[in-house]
DNA sequence: TAAATAGTGTCTATTAGACATTATCTA
DNA sequence: TAGATAATGTCTAATAGACACTATTTA
């Protein structure tokens, strides 16, 4: 489990951070004879999720440089002298999408030497859920390097950041059933398919459609708005709204 | 949520590492002029667990200097260049109890700045569950300033490990029914009693005898050893084992 | 034989999962 | 009225929890 600093952003730092690291093996062997003079290197890398396409999918940027330079990588950079890591994942979110408060939550922190060949670095791994309205707005920002993928359909990634990314589908899978954290991936308001959808794809299986329902409902975990999405050449279907009040009961 | 380096050792290095860390609330102004030039110092933090005297106990240390001097600290130090987290926080472990091979778990990593006065400190948190059997090895070497508390009878603790101790019990008690991580805190053998007061420690509540017994026995996981532990003038109990290779039925 | 802890089973309520038909809308 | 998706209920199996007595050992 290992990864770095990948956005431009970060790149450039890198140079002027370190004393610029050679992009040579060389570069290992002075960092080793000066290692008790130096520290290692914070990054905070921000595995940002979204549901796109009826898929769920995750924002990559292509490397332009050594070390992996053309893989695709998770979004990081260096955090600041006086930010915190919370803060650093944020400003990289914004970097990166130009959205704000979102859900951000810690997933792990890789710190094995080695990992990057520049240089020592530990690196703290949020990962953010955004709903689909707030991506529309930014879509037309993408960039040609930086891109987004299926977690289900993945390109070769740089450092070890398809461990990170299996990691945080694991958490995500884990918590899904006793928080409320798929609520995340949706807009205010939604149609219980389109939460059953998100479900699906996190857990990347089929669900009963009858018995999810049932569960959901029975929690009272959702209020309906009275308002209906219409859509396509069929019957509408009811819209509901999350109820923070009633958290407790999933 | 936050914490920082206490160990005899982390404090020795602390003063070396940064430059000298004046010990007044000068330091914070120091720092922040020279921030663009500094990186954090990234320490590692060990919650030690064990189960001692019937009880859920943890290894704290009393600091000697500023700041927070005299108050109870988990132990922790700075993380060597070329050391892996997990390495670091084996080497404090050794450092205070002598023991090696035990469970350690990343727990969650705390980075906000001016937790700590002295300078701007990362520190990833781990945890371990030490067996009573190799703790009673140890427990001659206590120092005066190193002592085992009850996790629900804890002294004033320094910066904010009251939180981070909180965070372990609940990281405890999420992995309670879905993991075996309630055994690294028995040695080999066992009865089901000794495992149902861990369970009962770590909940913090009694748990039904017969239940406990029916549901631990159904998953499969441990292993009748033949032999029996006769204490007290009652009947024996059996001793188990845990089966690794039914650990998948919890 | 008293004291102390080990060891055991039943019944009930709740939850999870399999499964198919009717309802409502648009073109 | 055809096409498409929304909405709904029952039965069964598995699981969780309440609850009290007998078994075995030593002093």
């Amino acid at each position: 489990m290992e990864e770095h600093s990948n956005s431009s952003n970060a790149k450039e730092r890198a140079q002027s951070n370190s004393s610029a690291e050679p992009r040579t093996e060389e570069a290992k062997a002075h960092h080793y004879d000066a290692s008790k003079y130096q520290r290692p290197s914070v990054t905070v890398d921000v595995v940002i999720m979204s549901l796109r396409q009826k898929d769920l999918q995750v924002l990559l940027i292509k490397r332009r440089s050594w070390p992996f330079e053309g893989m695709w990588a998770i979004p990081g950079g260096f955090v600041n002298f006086d930010e915190s890591l919370e803060d650093a994942a944020k400003r990289e979110l914004q970097e990166e999408t130009g959205v704000q408060d979102v859900y951000l939550e810690q997933l792990y922190t890789f710190g094995d030497p080695g990992r990057d060949p520049r240089t020592r670095v530990i690196t703290v791994v949020y990962f953010v859920l955004l709903d689909s309205e707030r991506l529309q707005v930014r879509a037309a920002s993408d960039a040609a390097d930086v891109s987004w993928f299926s977690v289900y359909d993945l390109p070769p990634l740089a450092f070890d950041h398809e461990k990170v990314l299996n990691y945080t589908l694991n958490r995500l899978r884990g918590k899904l059933d006793y928080t409320t954290i798929a609520f995340n991936l949706l807009p205010e308001q939604f149609t219980l398919r389109e939460l059953q959808r998100v479900y699906e794809m996190i857990l990347h299986k089929k669900l009963d459609k009858r018995n999810f329902r049932k569960k959901i409902l029975a929690t009272g975990i959702l209020e309906d708005t009275g308002a209906k999405k219409m859509e396509g050449t069929h019957r509408p279907a009811r819209l509901y709204r999350f109820n923070p009040a009633a958290e407790h009961k999933l």
